[in-house]
DNA sequence: ATCCTAACGGCACCGAGTGCCACTCTCAAT
DNA sequence: ATTGAGAGTGGCACTCGGTGCCGTTAGGAT
């Protein structure tokens, strides 16, 4: 805690992300080649010249070499939450949205094969959608703060953060599902357009069942 | 396919159901007593008094045996929604979500205990969200059947589901966190009425950008 | 050139999940 | 009552994902 963790041998950070590009550039063609599930760990292993044992060093499971840049691009979102505190909670919540957006559209390659991936091995499908969640949390809990103070906060942060994810998912997937070839920046402008105009709508409150003890959390 | 598979021996329907409850039973028990990862589906099994082998024609996974019900409930709201045609779209909707709220608050210690569990073992919070998604997902398909022709019928559809689900999510989490204590009851059907409330200003059309083709599904 | 340490990879192990098969138990037909 | 068929059962063996352990290696710091 003192200092930085130094390291004194080892990796170099650029190596690390060489490896790791490298494991999983093989693991997506033995998946494109093979299939997902008739392709073994050892299989990648051994395509990618590395050793069983560091596979899993550099990936947590057999799925990760899929999705394995989720957790920066989650971090990314996070980051660029807490940097828009200046604007208003909803249309930041939006720029976000249109953010994960780009990491797609930067890659549409690569965005169609996991497309095709996932769409037919259901342990992929439960990694994307617990993403997917993963996002949609980090703006609930965003909005959540912001809202924080006003009637029915956690909820009506929930409702919006869940029509945004809505709404980004979907022209996604139609822009997946037409070869990557839609103007899905275009699309998801005009839908959070809507999504916002809707949300603005929301009653001030809700009635007297809302006004009852939150709880705090007892497990 | 001339006349009707009759069985001619083995289990009775009511002989597997008891089956299937017993070995849940004591599924939950050891989870709740050992945890769940440190329990095996040995000893489940031999708690139970049943092989191995036959857990596994009984719940697909380990993890099953936690949300073992769950196509059986999501089967009941698509028949549900299926005899709903006569009411509006949406309205309809948030009677599916009122009666999924039902099949939790019908046994609400059983409903704790899940919800115990799955807040500290990843692979069935993984599951749960999978859960959700299920229902998300057959609410989108059927308002997008009753939206048909509309504009936009594809994506209003996934917003509306999303915003409804996560209403009852959102209720049904404060529910459980307050020990079951809330009126669900009372503050979904608010929160539902929010939601309609919202959903009923979505503007006609998005403009021009979502007027391109949407794509018939190649891959 | 040498030291020092993180990363590597091999090994053994665990447990989930599956195919296979012999056994048994129930019911239907005779 | 006997028999035959078929479904459910459970044991066995196997695959494979994932992890702990440890001797070895390689590459950066000095």
């Amino acid at each position: 805690m003192s200092e930085q963790p130094r390291p004194r041998a080892g990796r170099t950070p650029q190596g690390r992300r060489r490896i790791r590009g490298t494991v999983s550039l093989a693991a997506l063609d033995l998946f494109a080649a093979n299939g997902f599930e008739a392709t073994t760990v050892d299989q990648i292993a051994e395509a990618a010249g590395v050793g069983r044992r560091t596979f899993f060093r550099y990936f947590r499971s057999k799925e990760d070499a899929v999705f394995g840049d989720h957790e920066e691009r989650l971090a990314d979102v996070a980051d660029l939450l807490e940097r828009a505190d200046d604007a208003e909670p909803l249309p930041a919540v939006c720029l976000a949205a249109e953010a994960v957006l780009e990491t797609y559209l930067a890659d549409p390659a690569v965005a169609l094969q996991r497309f095709a991936l996932t769409r037919q091995v259901p342990s992929l499908r439960a990694k994307e959608i617990a993403s997917t969640d993963d996002y949609q949390r980090a703006f609930t809990r965003y909005l959540r703060g912001r809202y924080d103070g006003e009637p029915d906060a956690a909820l009506r942060a929930a409702v919006a953060a869940a029509a945004v994810v809505a709404a980004h998912n979907q022209v996604l997937r139609e822009w997946l599902k037409s070869g990557a070839e839609l103007d899905a920046r275009g699309r998801l402008h005009a839908a959070l357009d809507g999504v916002r105009g809707m949300a603005a709508t929301w009653p001030g409150t809700l009635g007297t069942a809302l006004d009852e003890r939150v709880g705090s959390a007892p497990a």
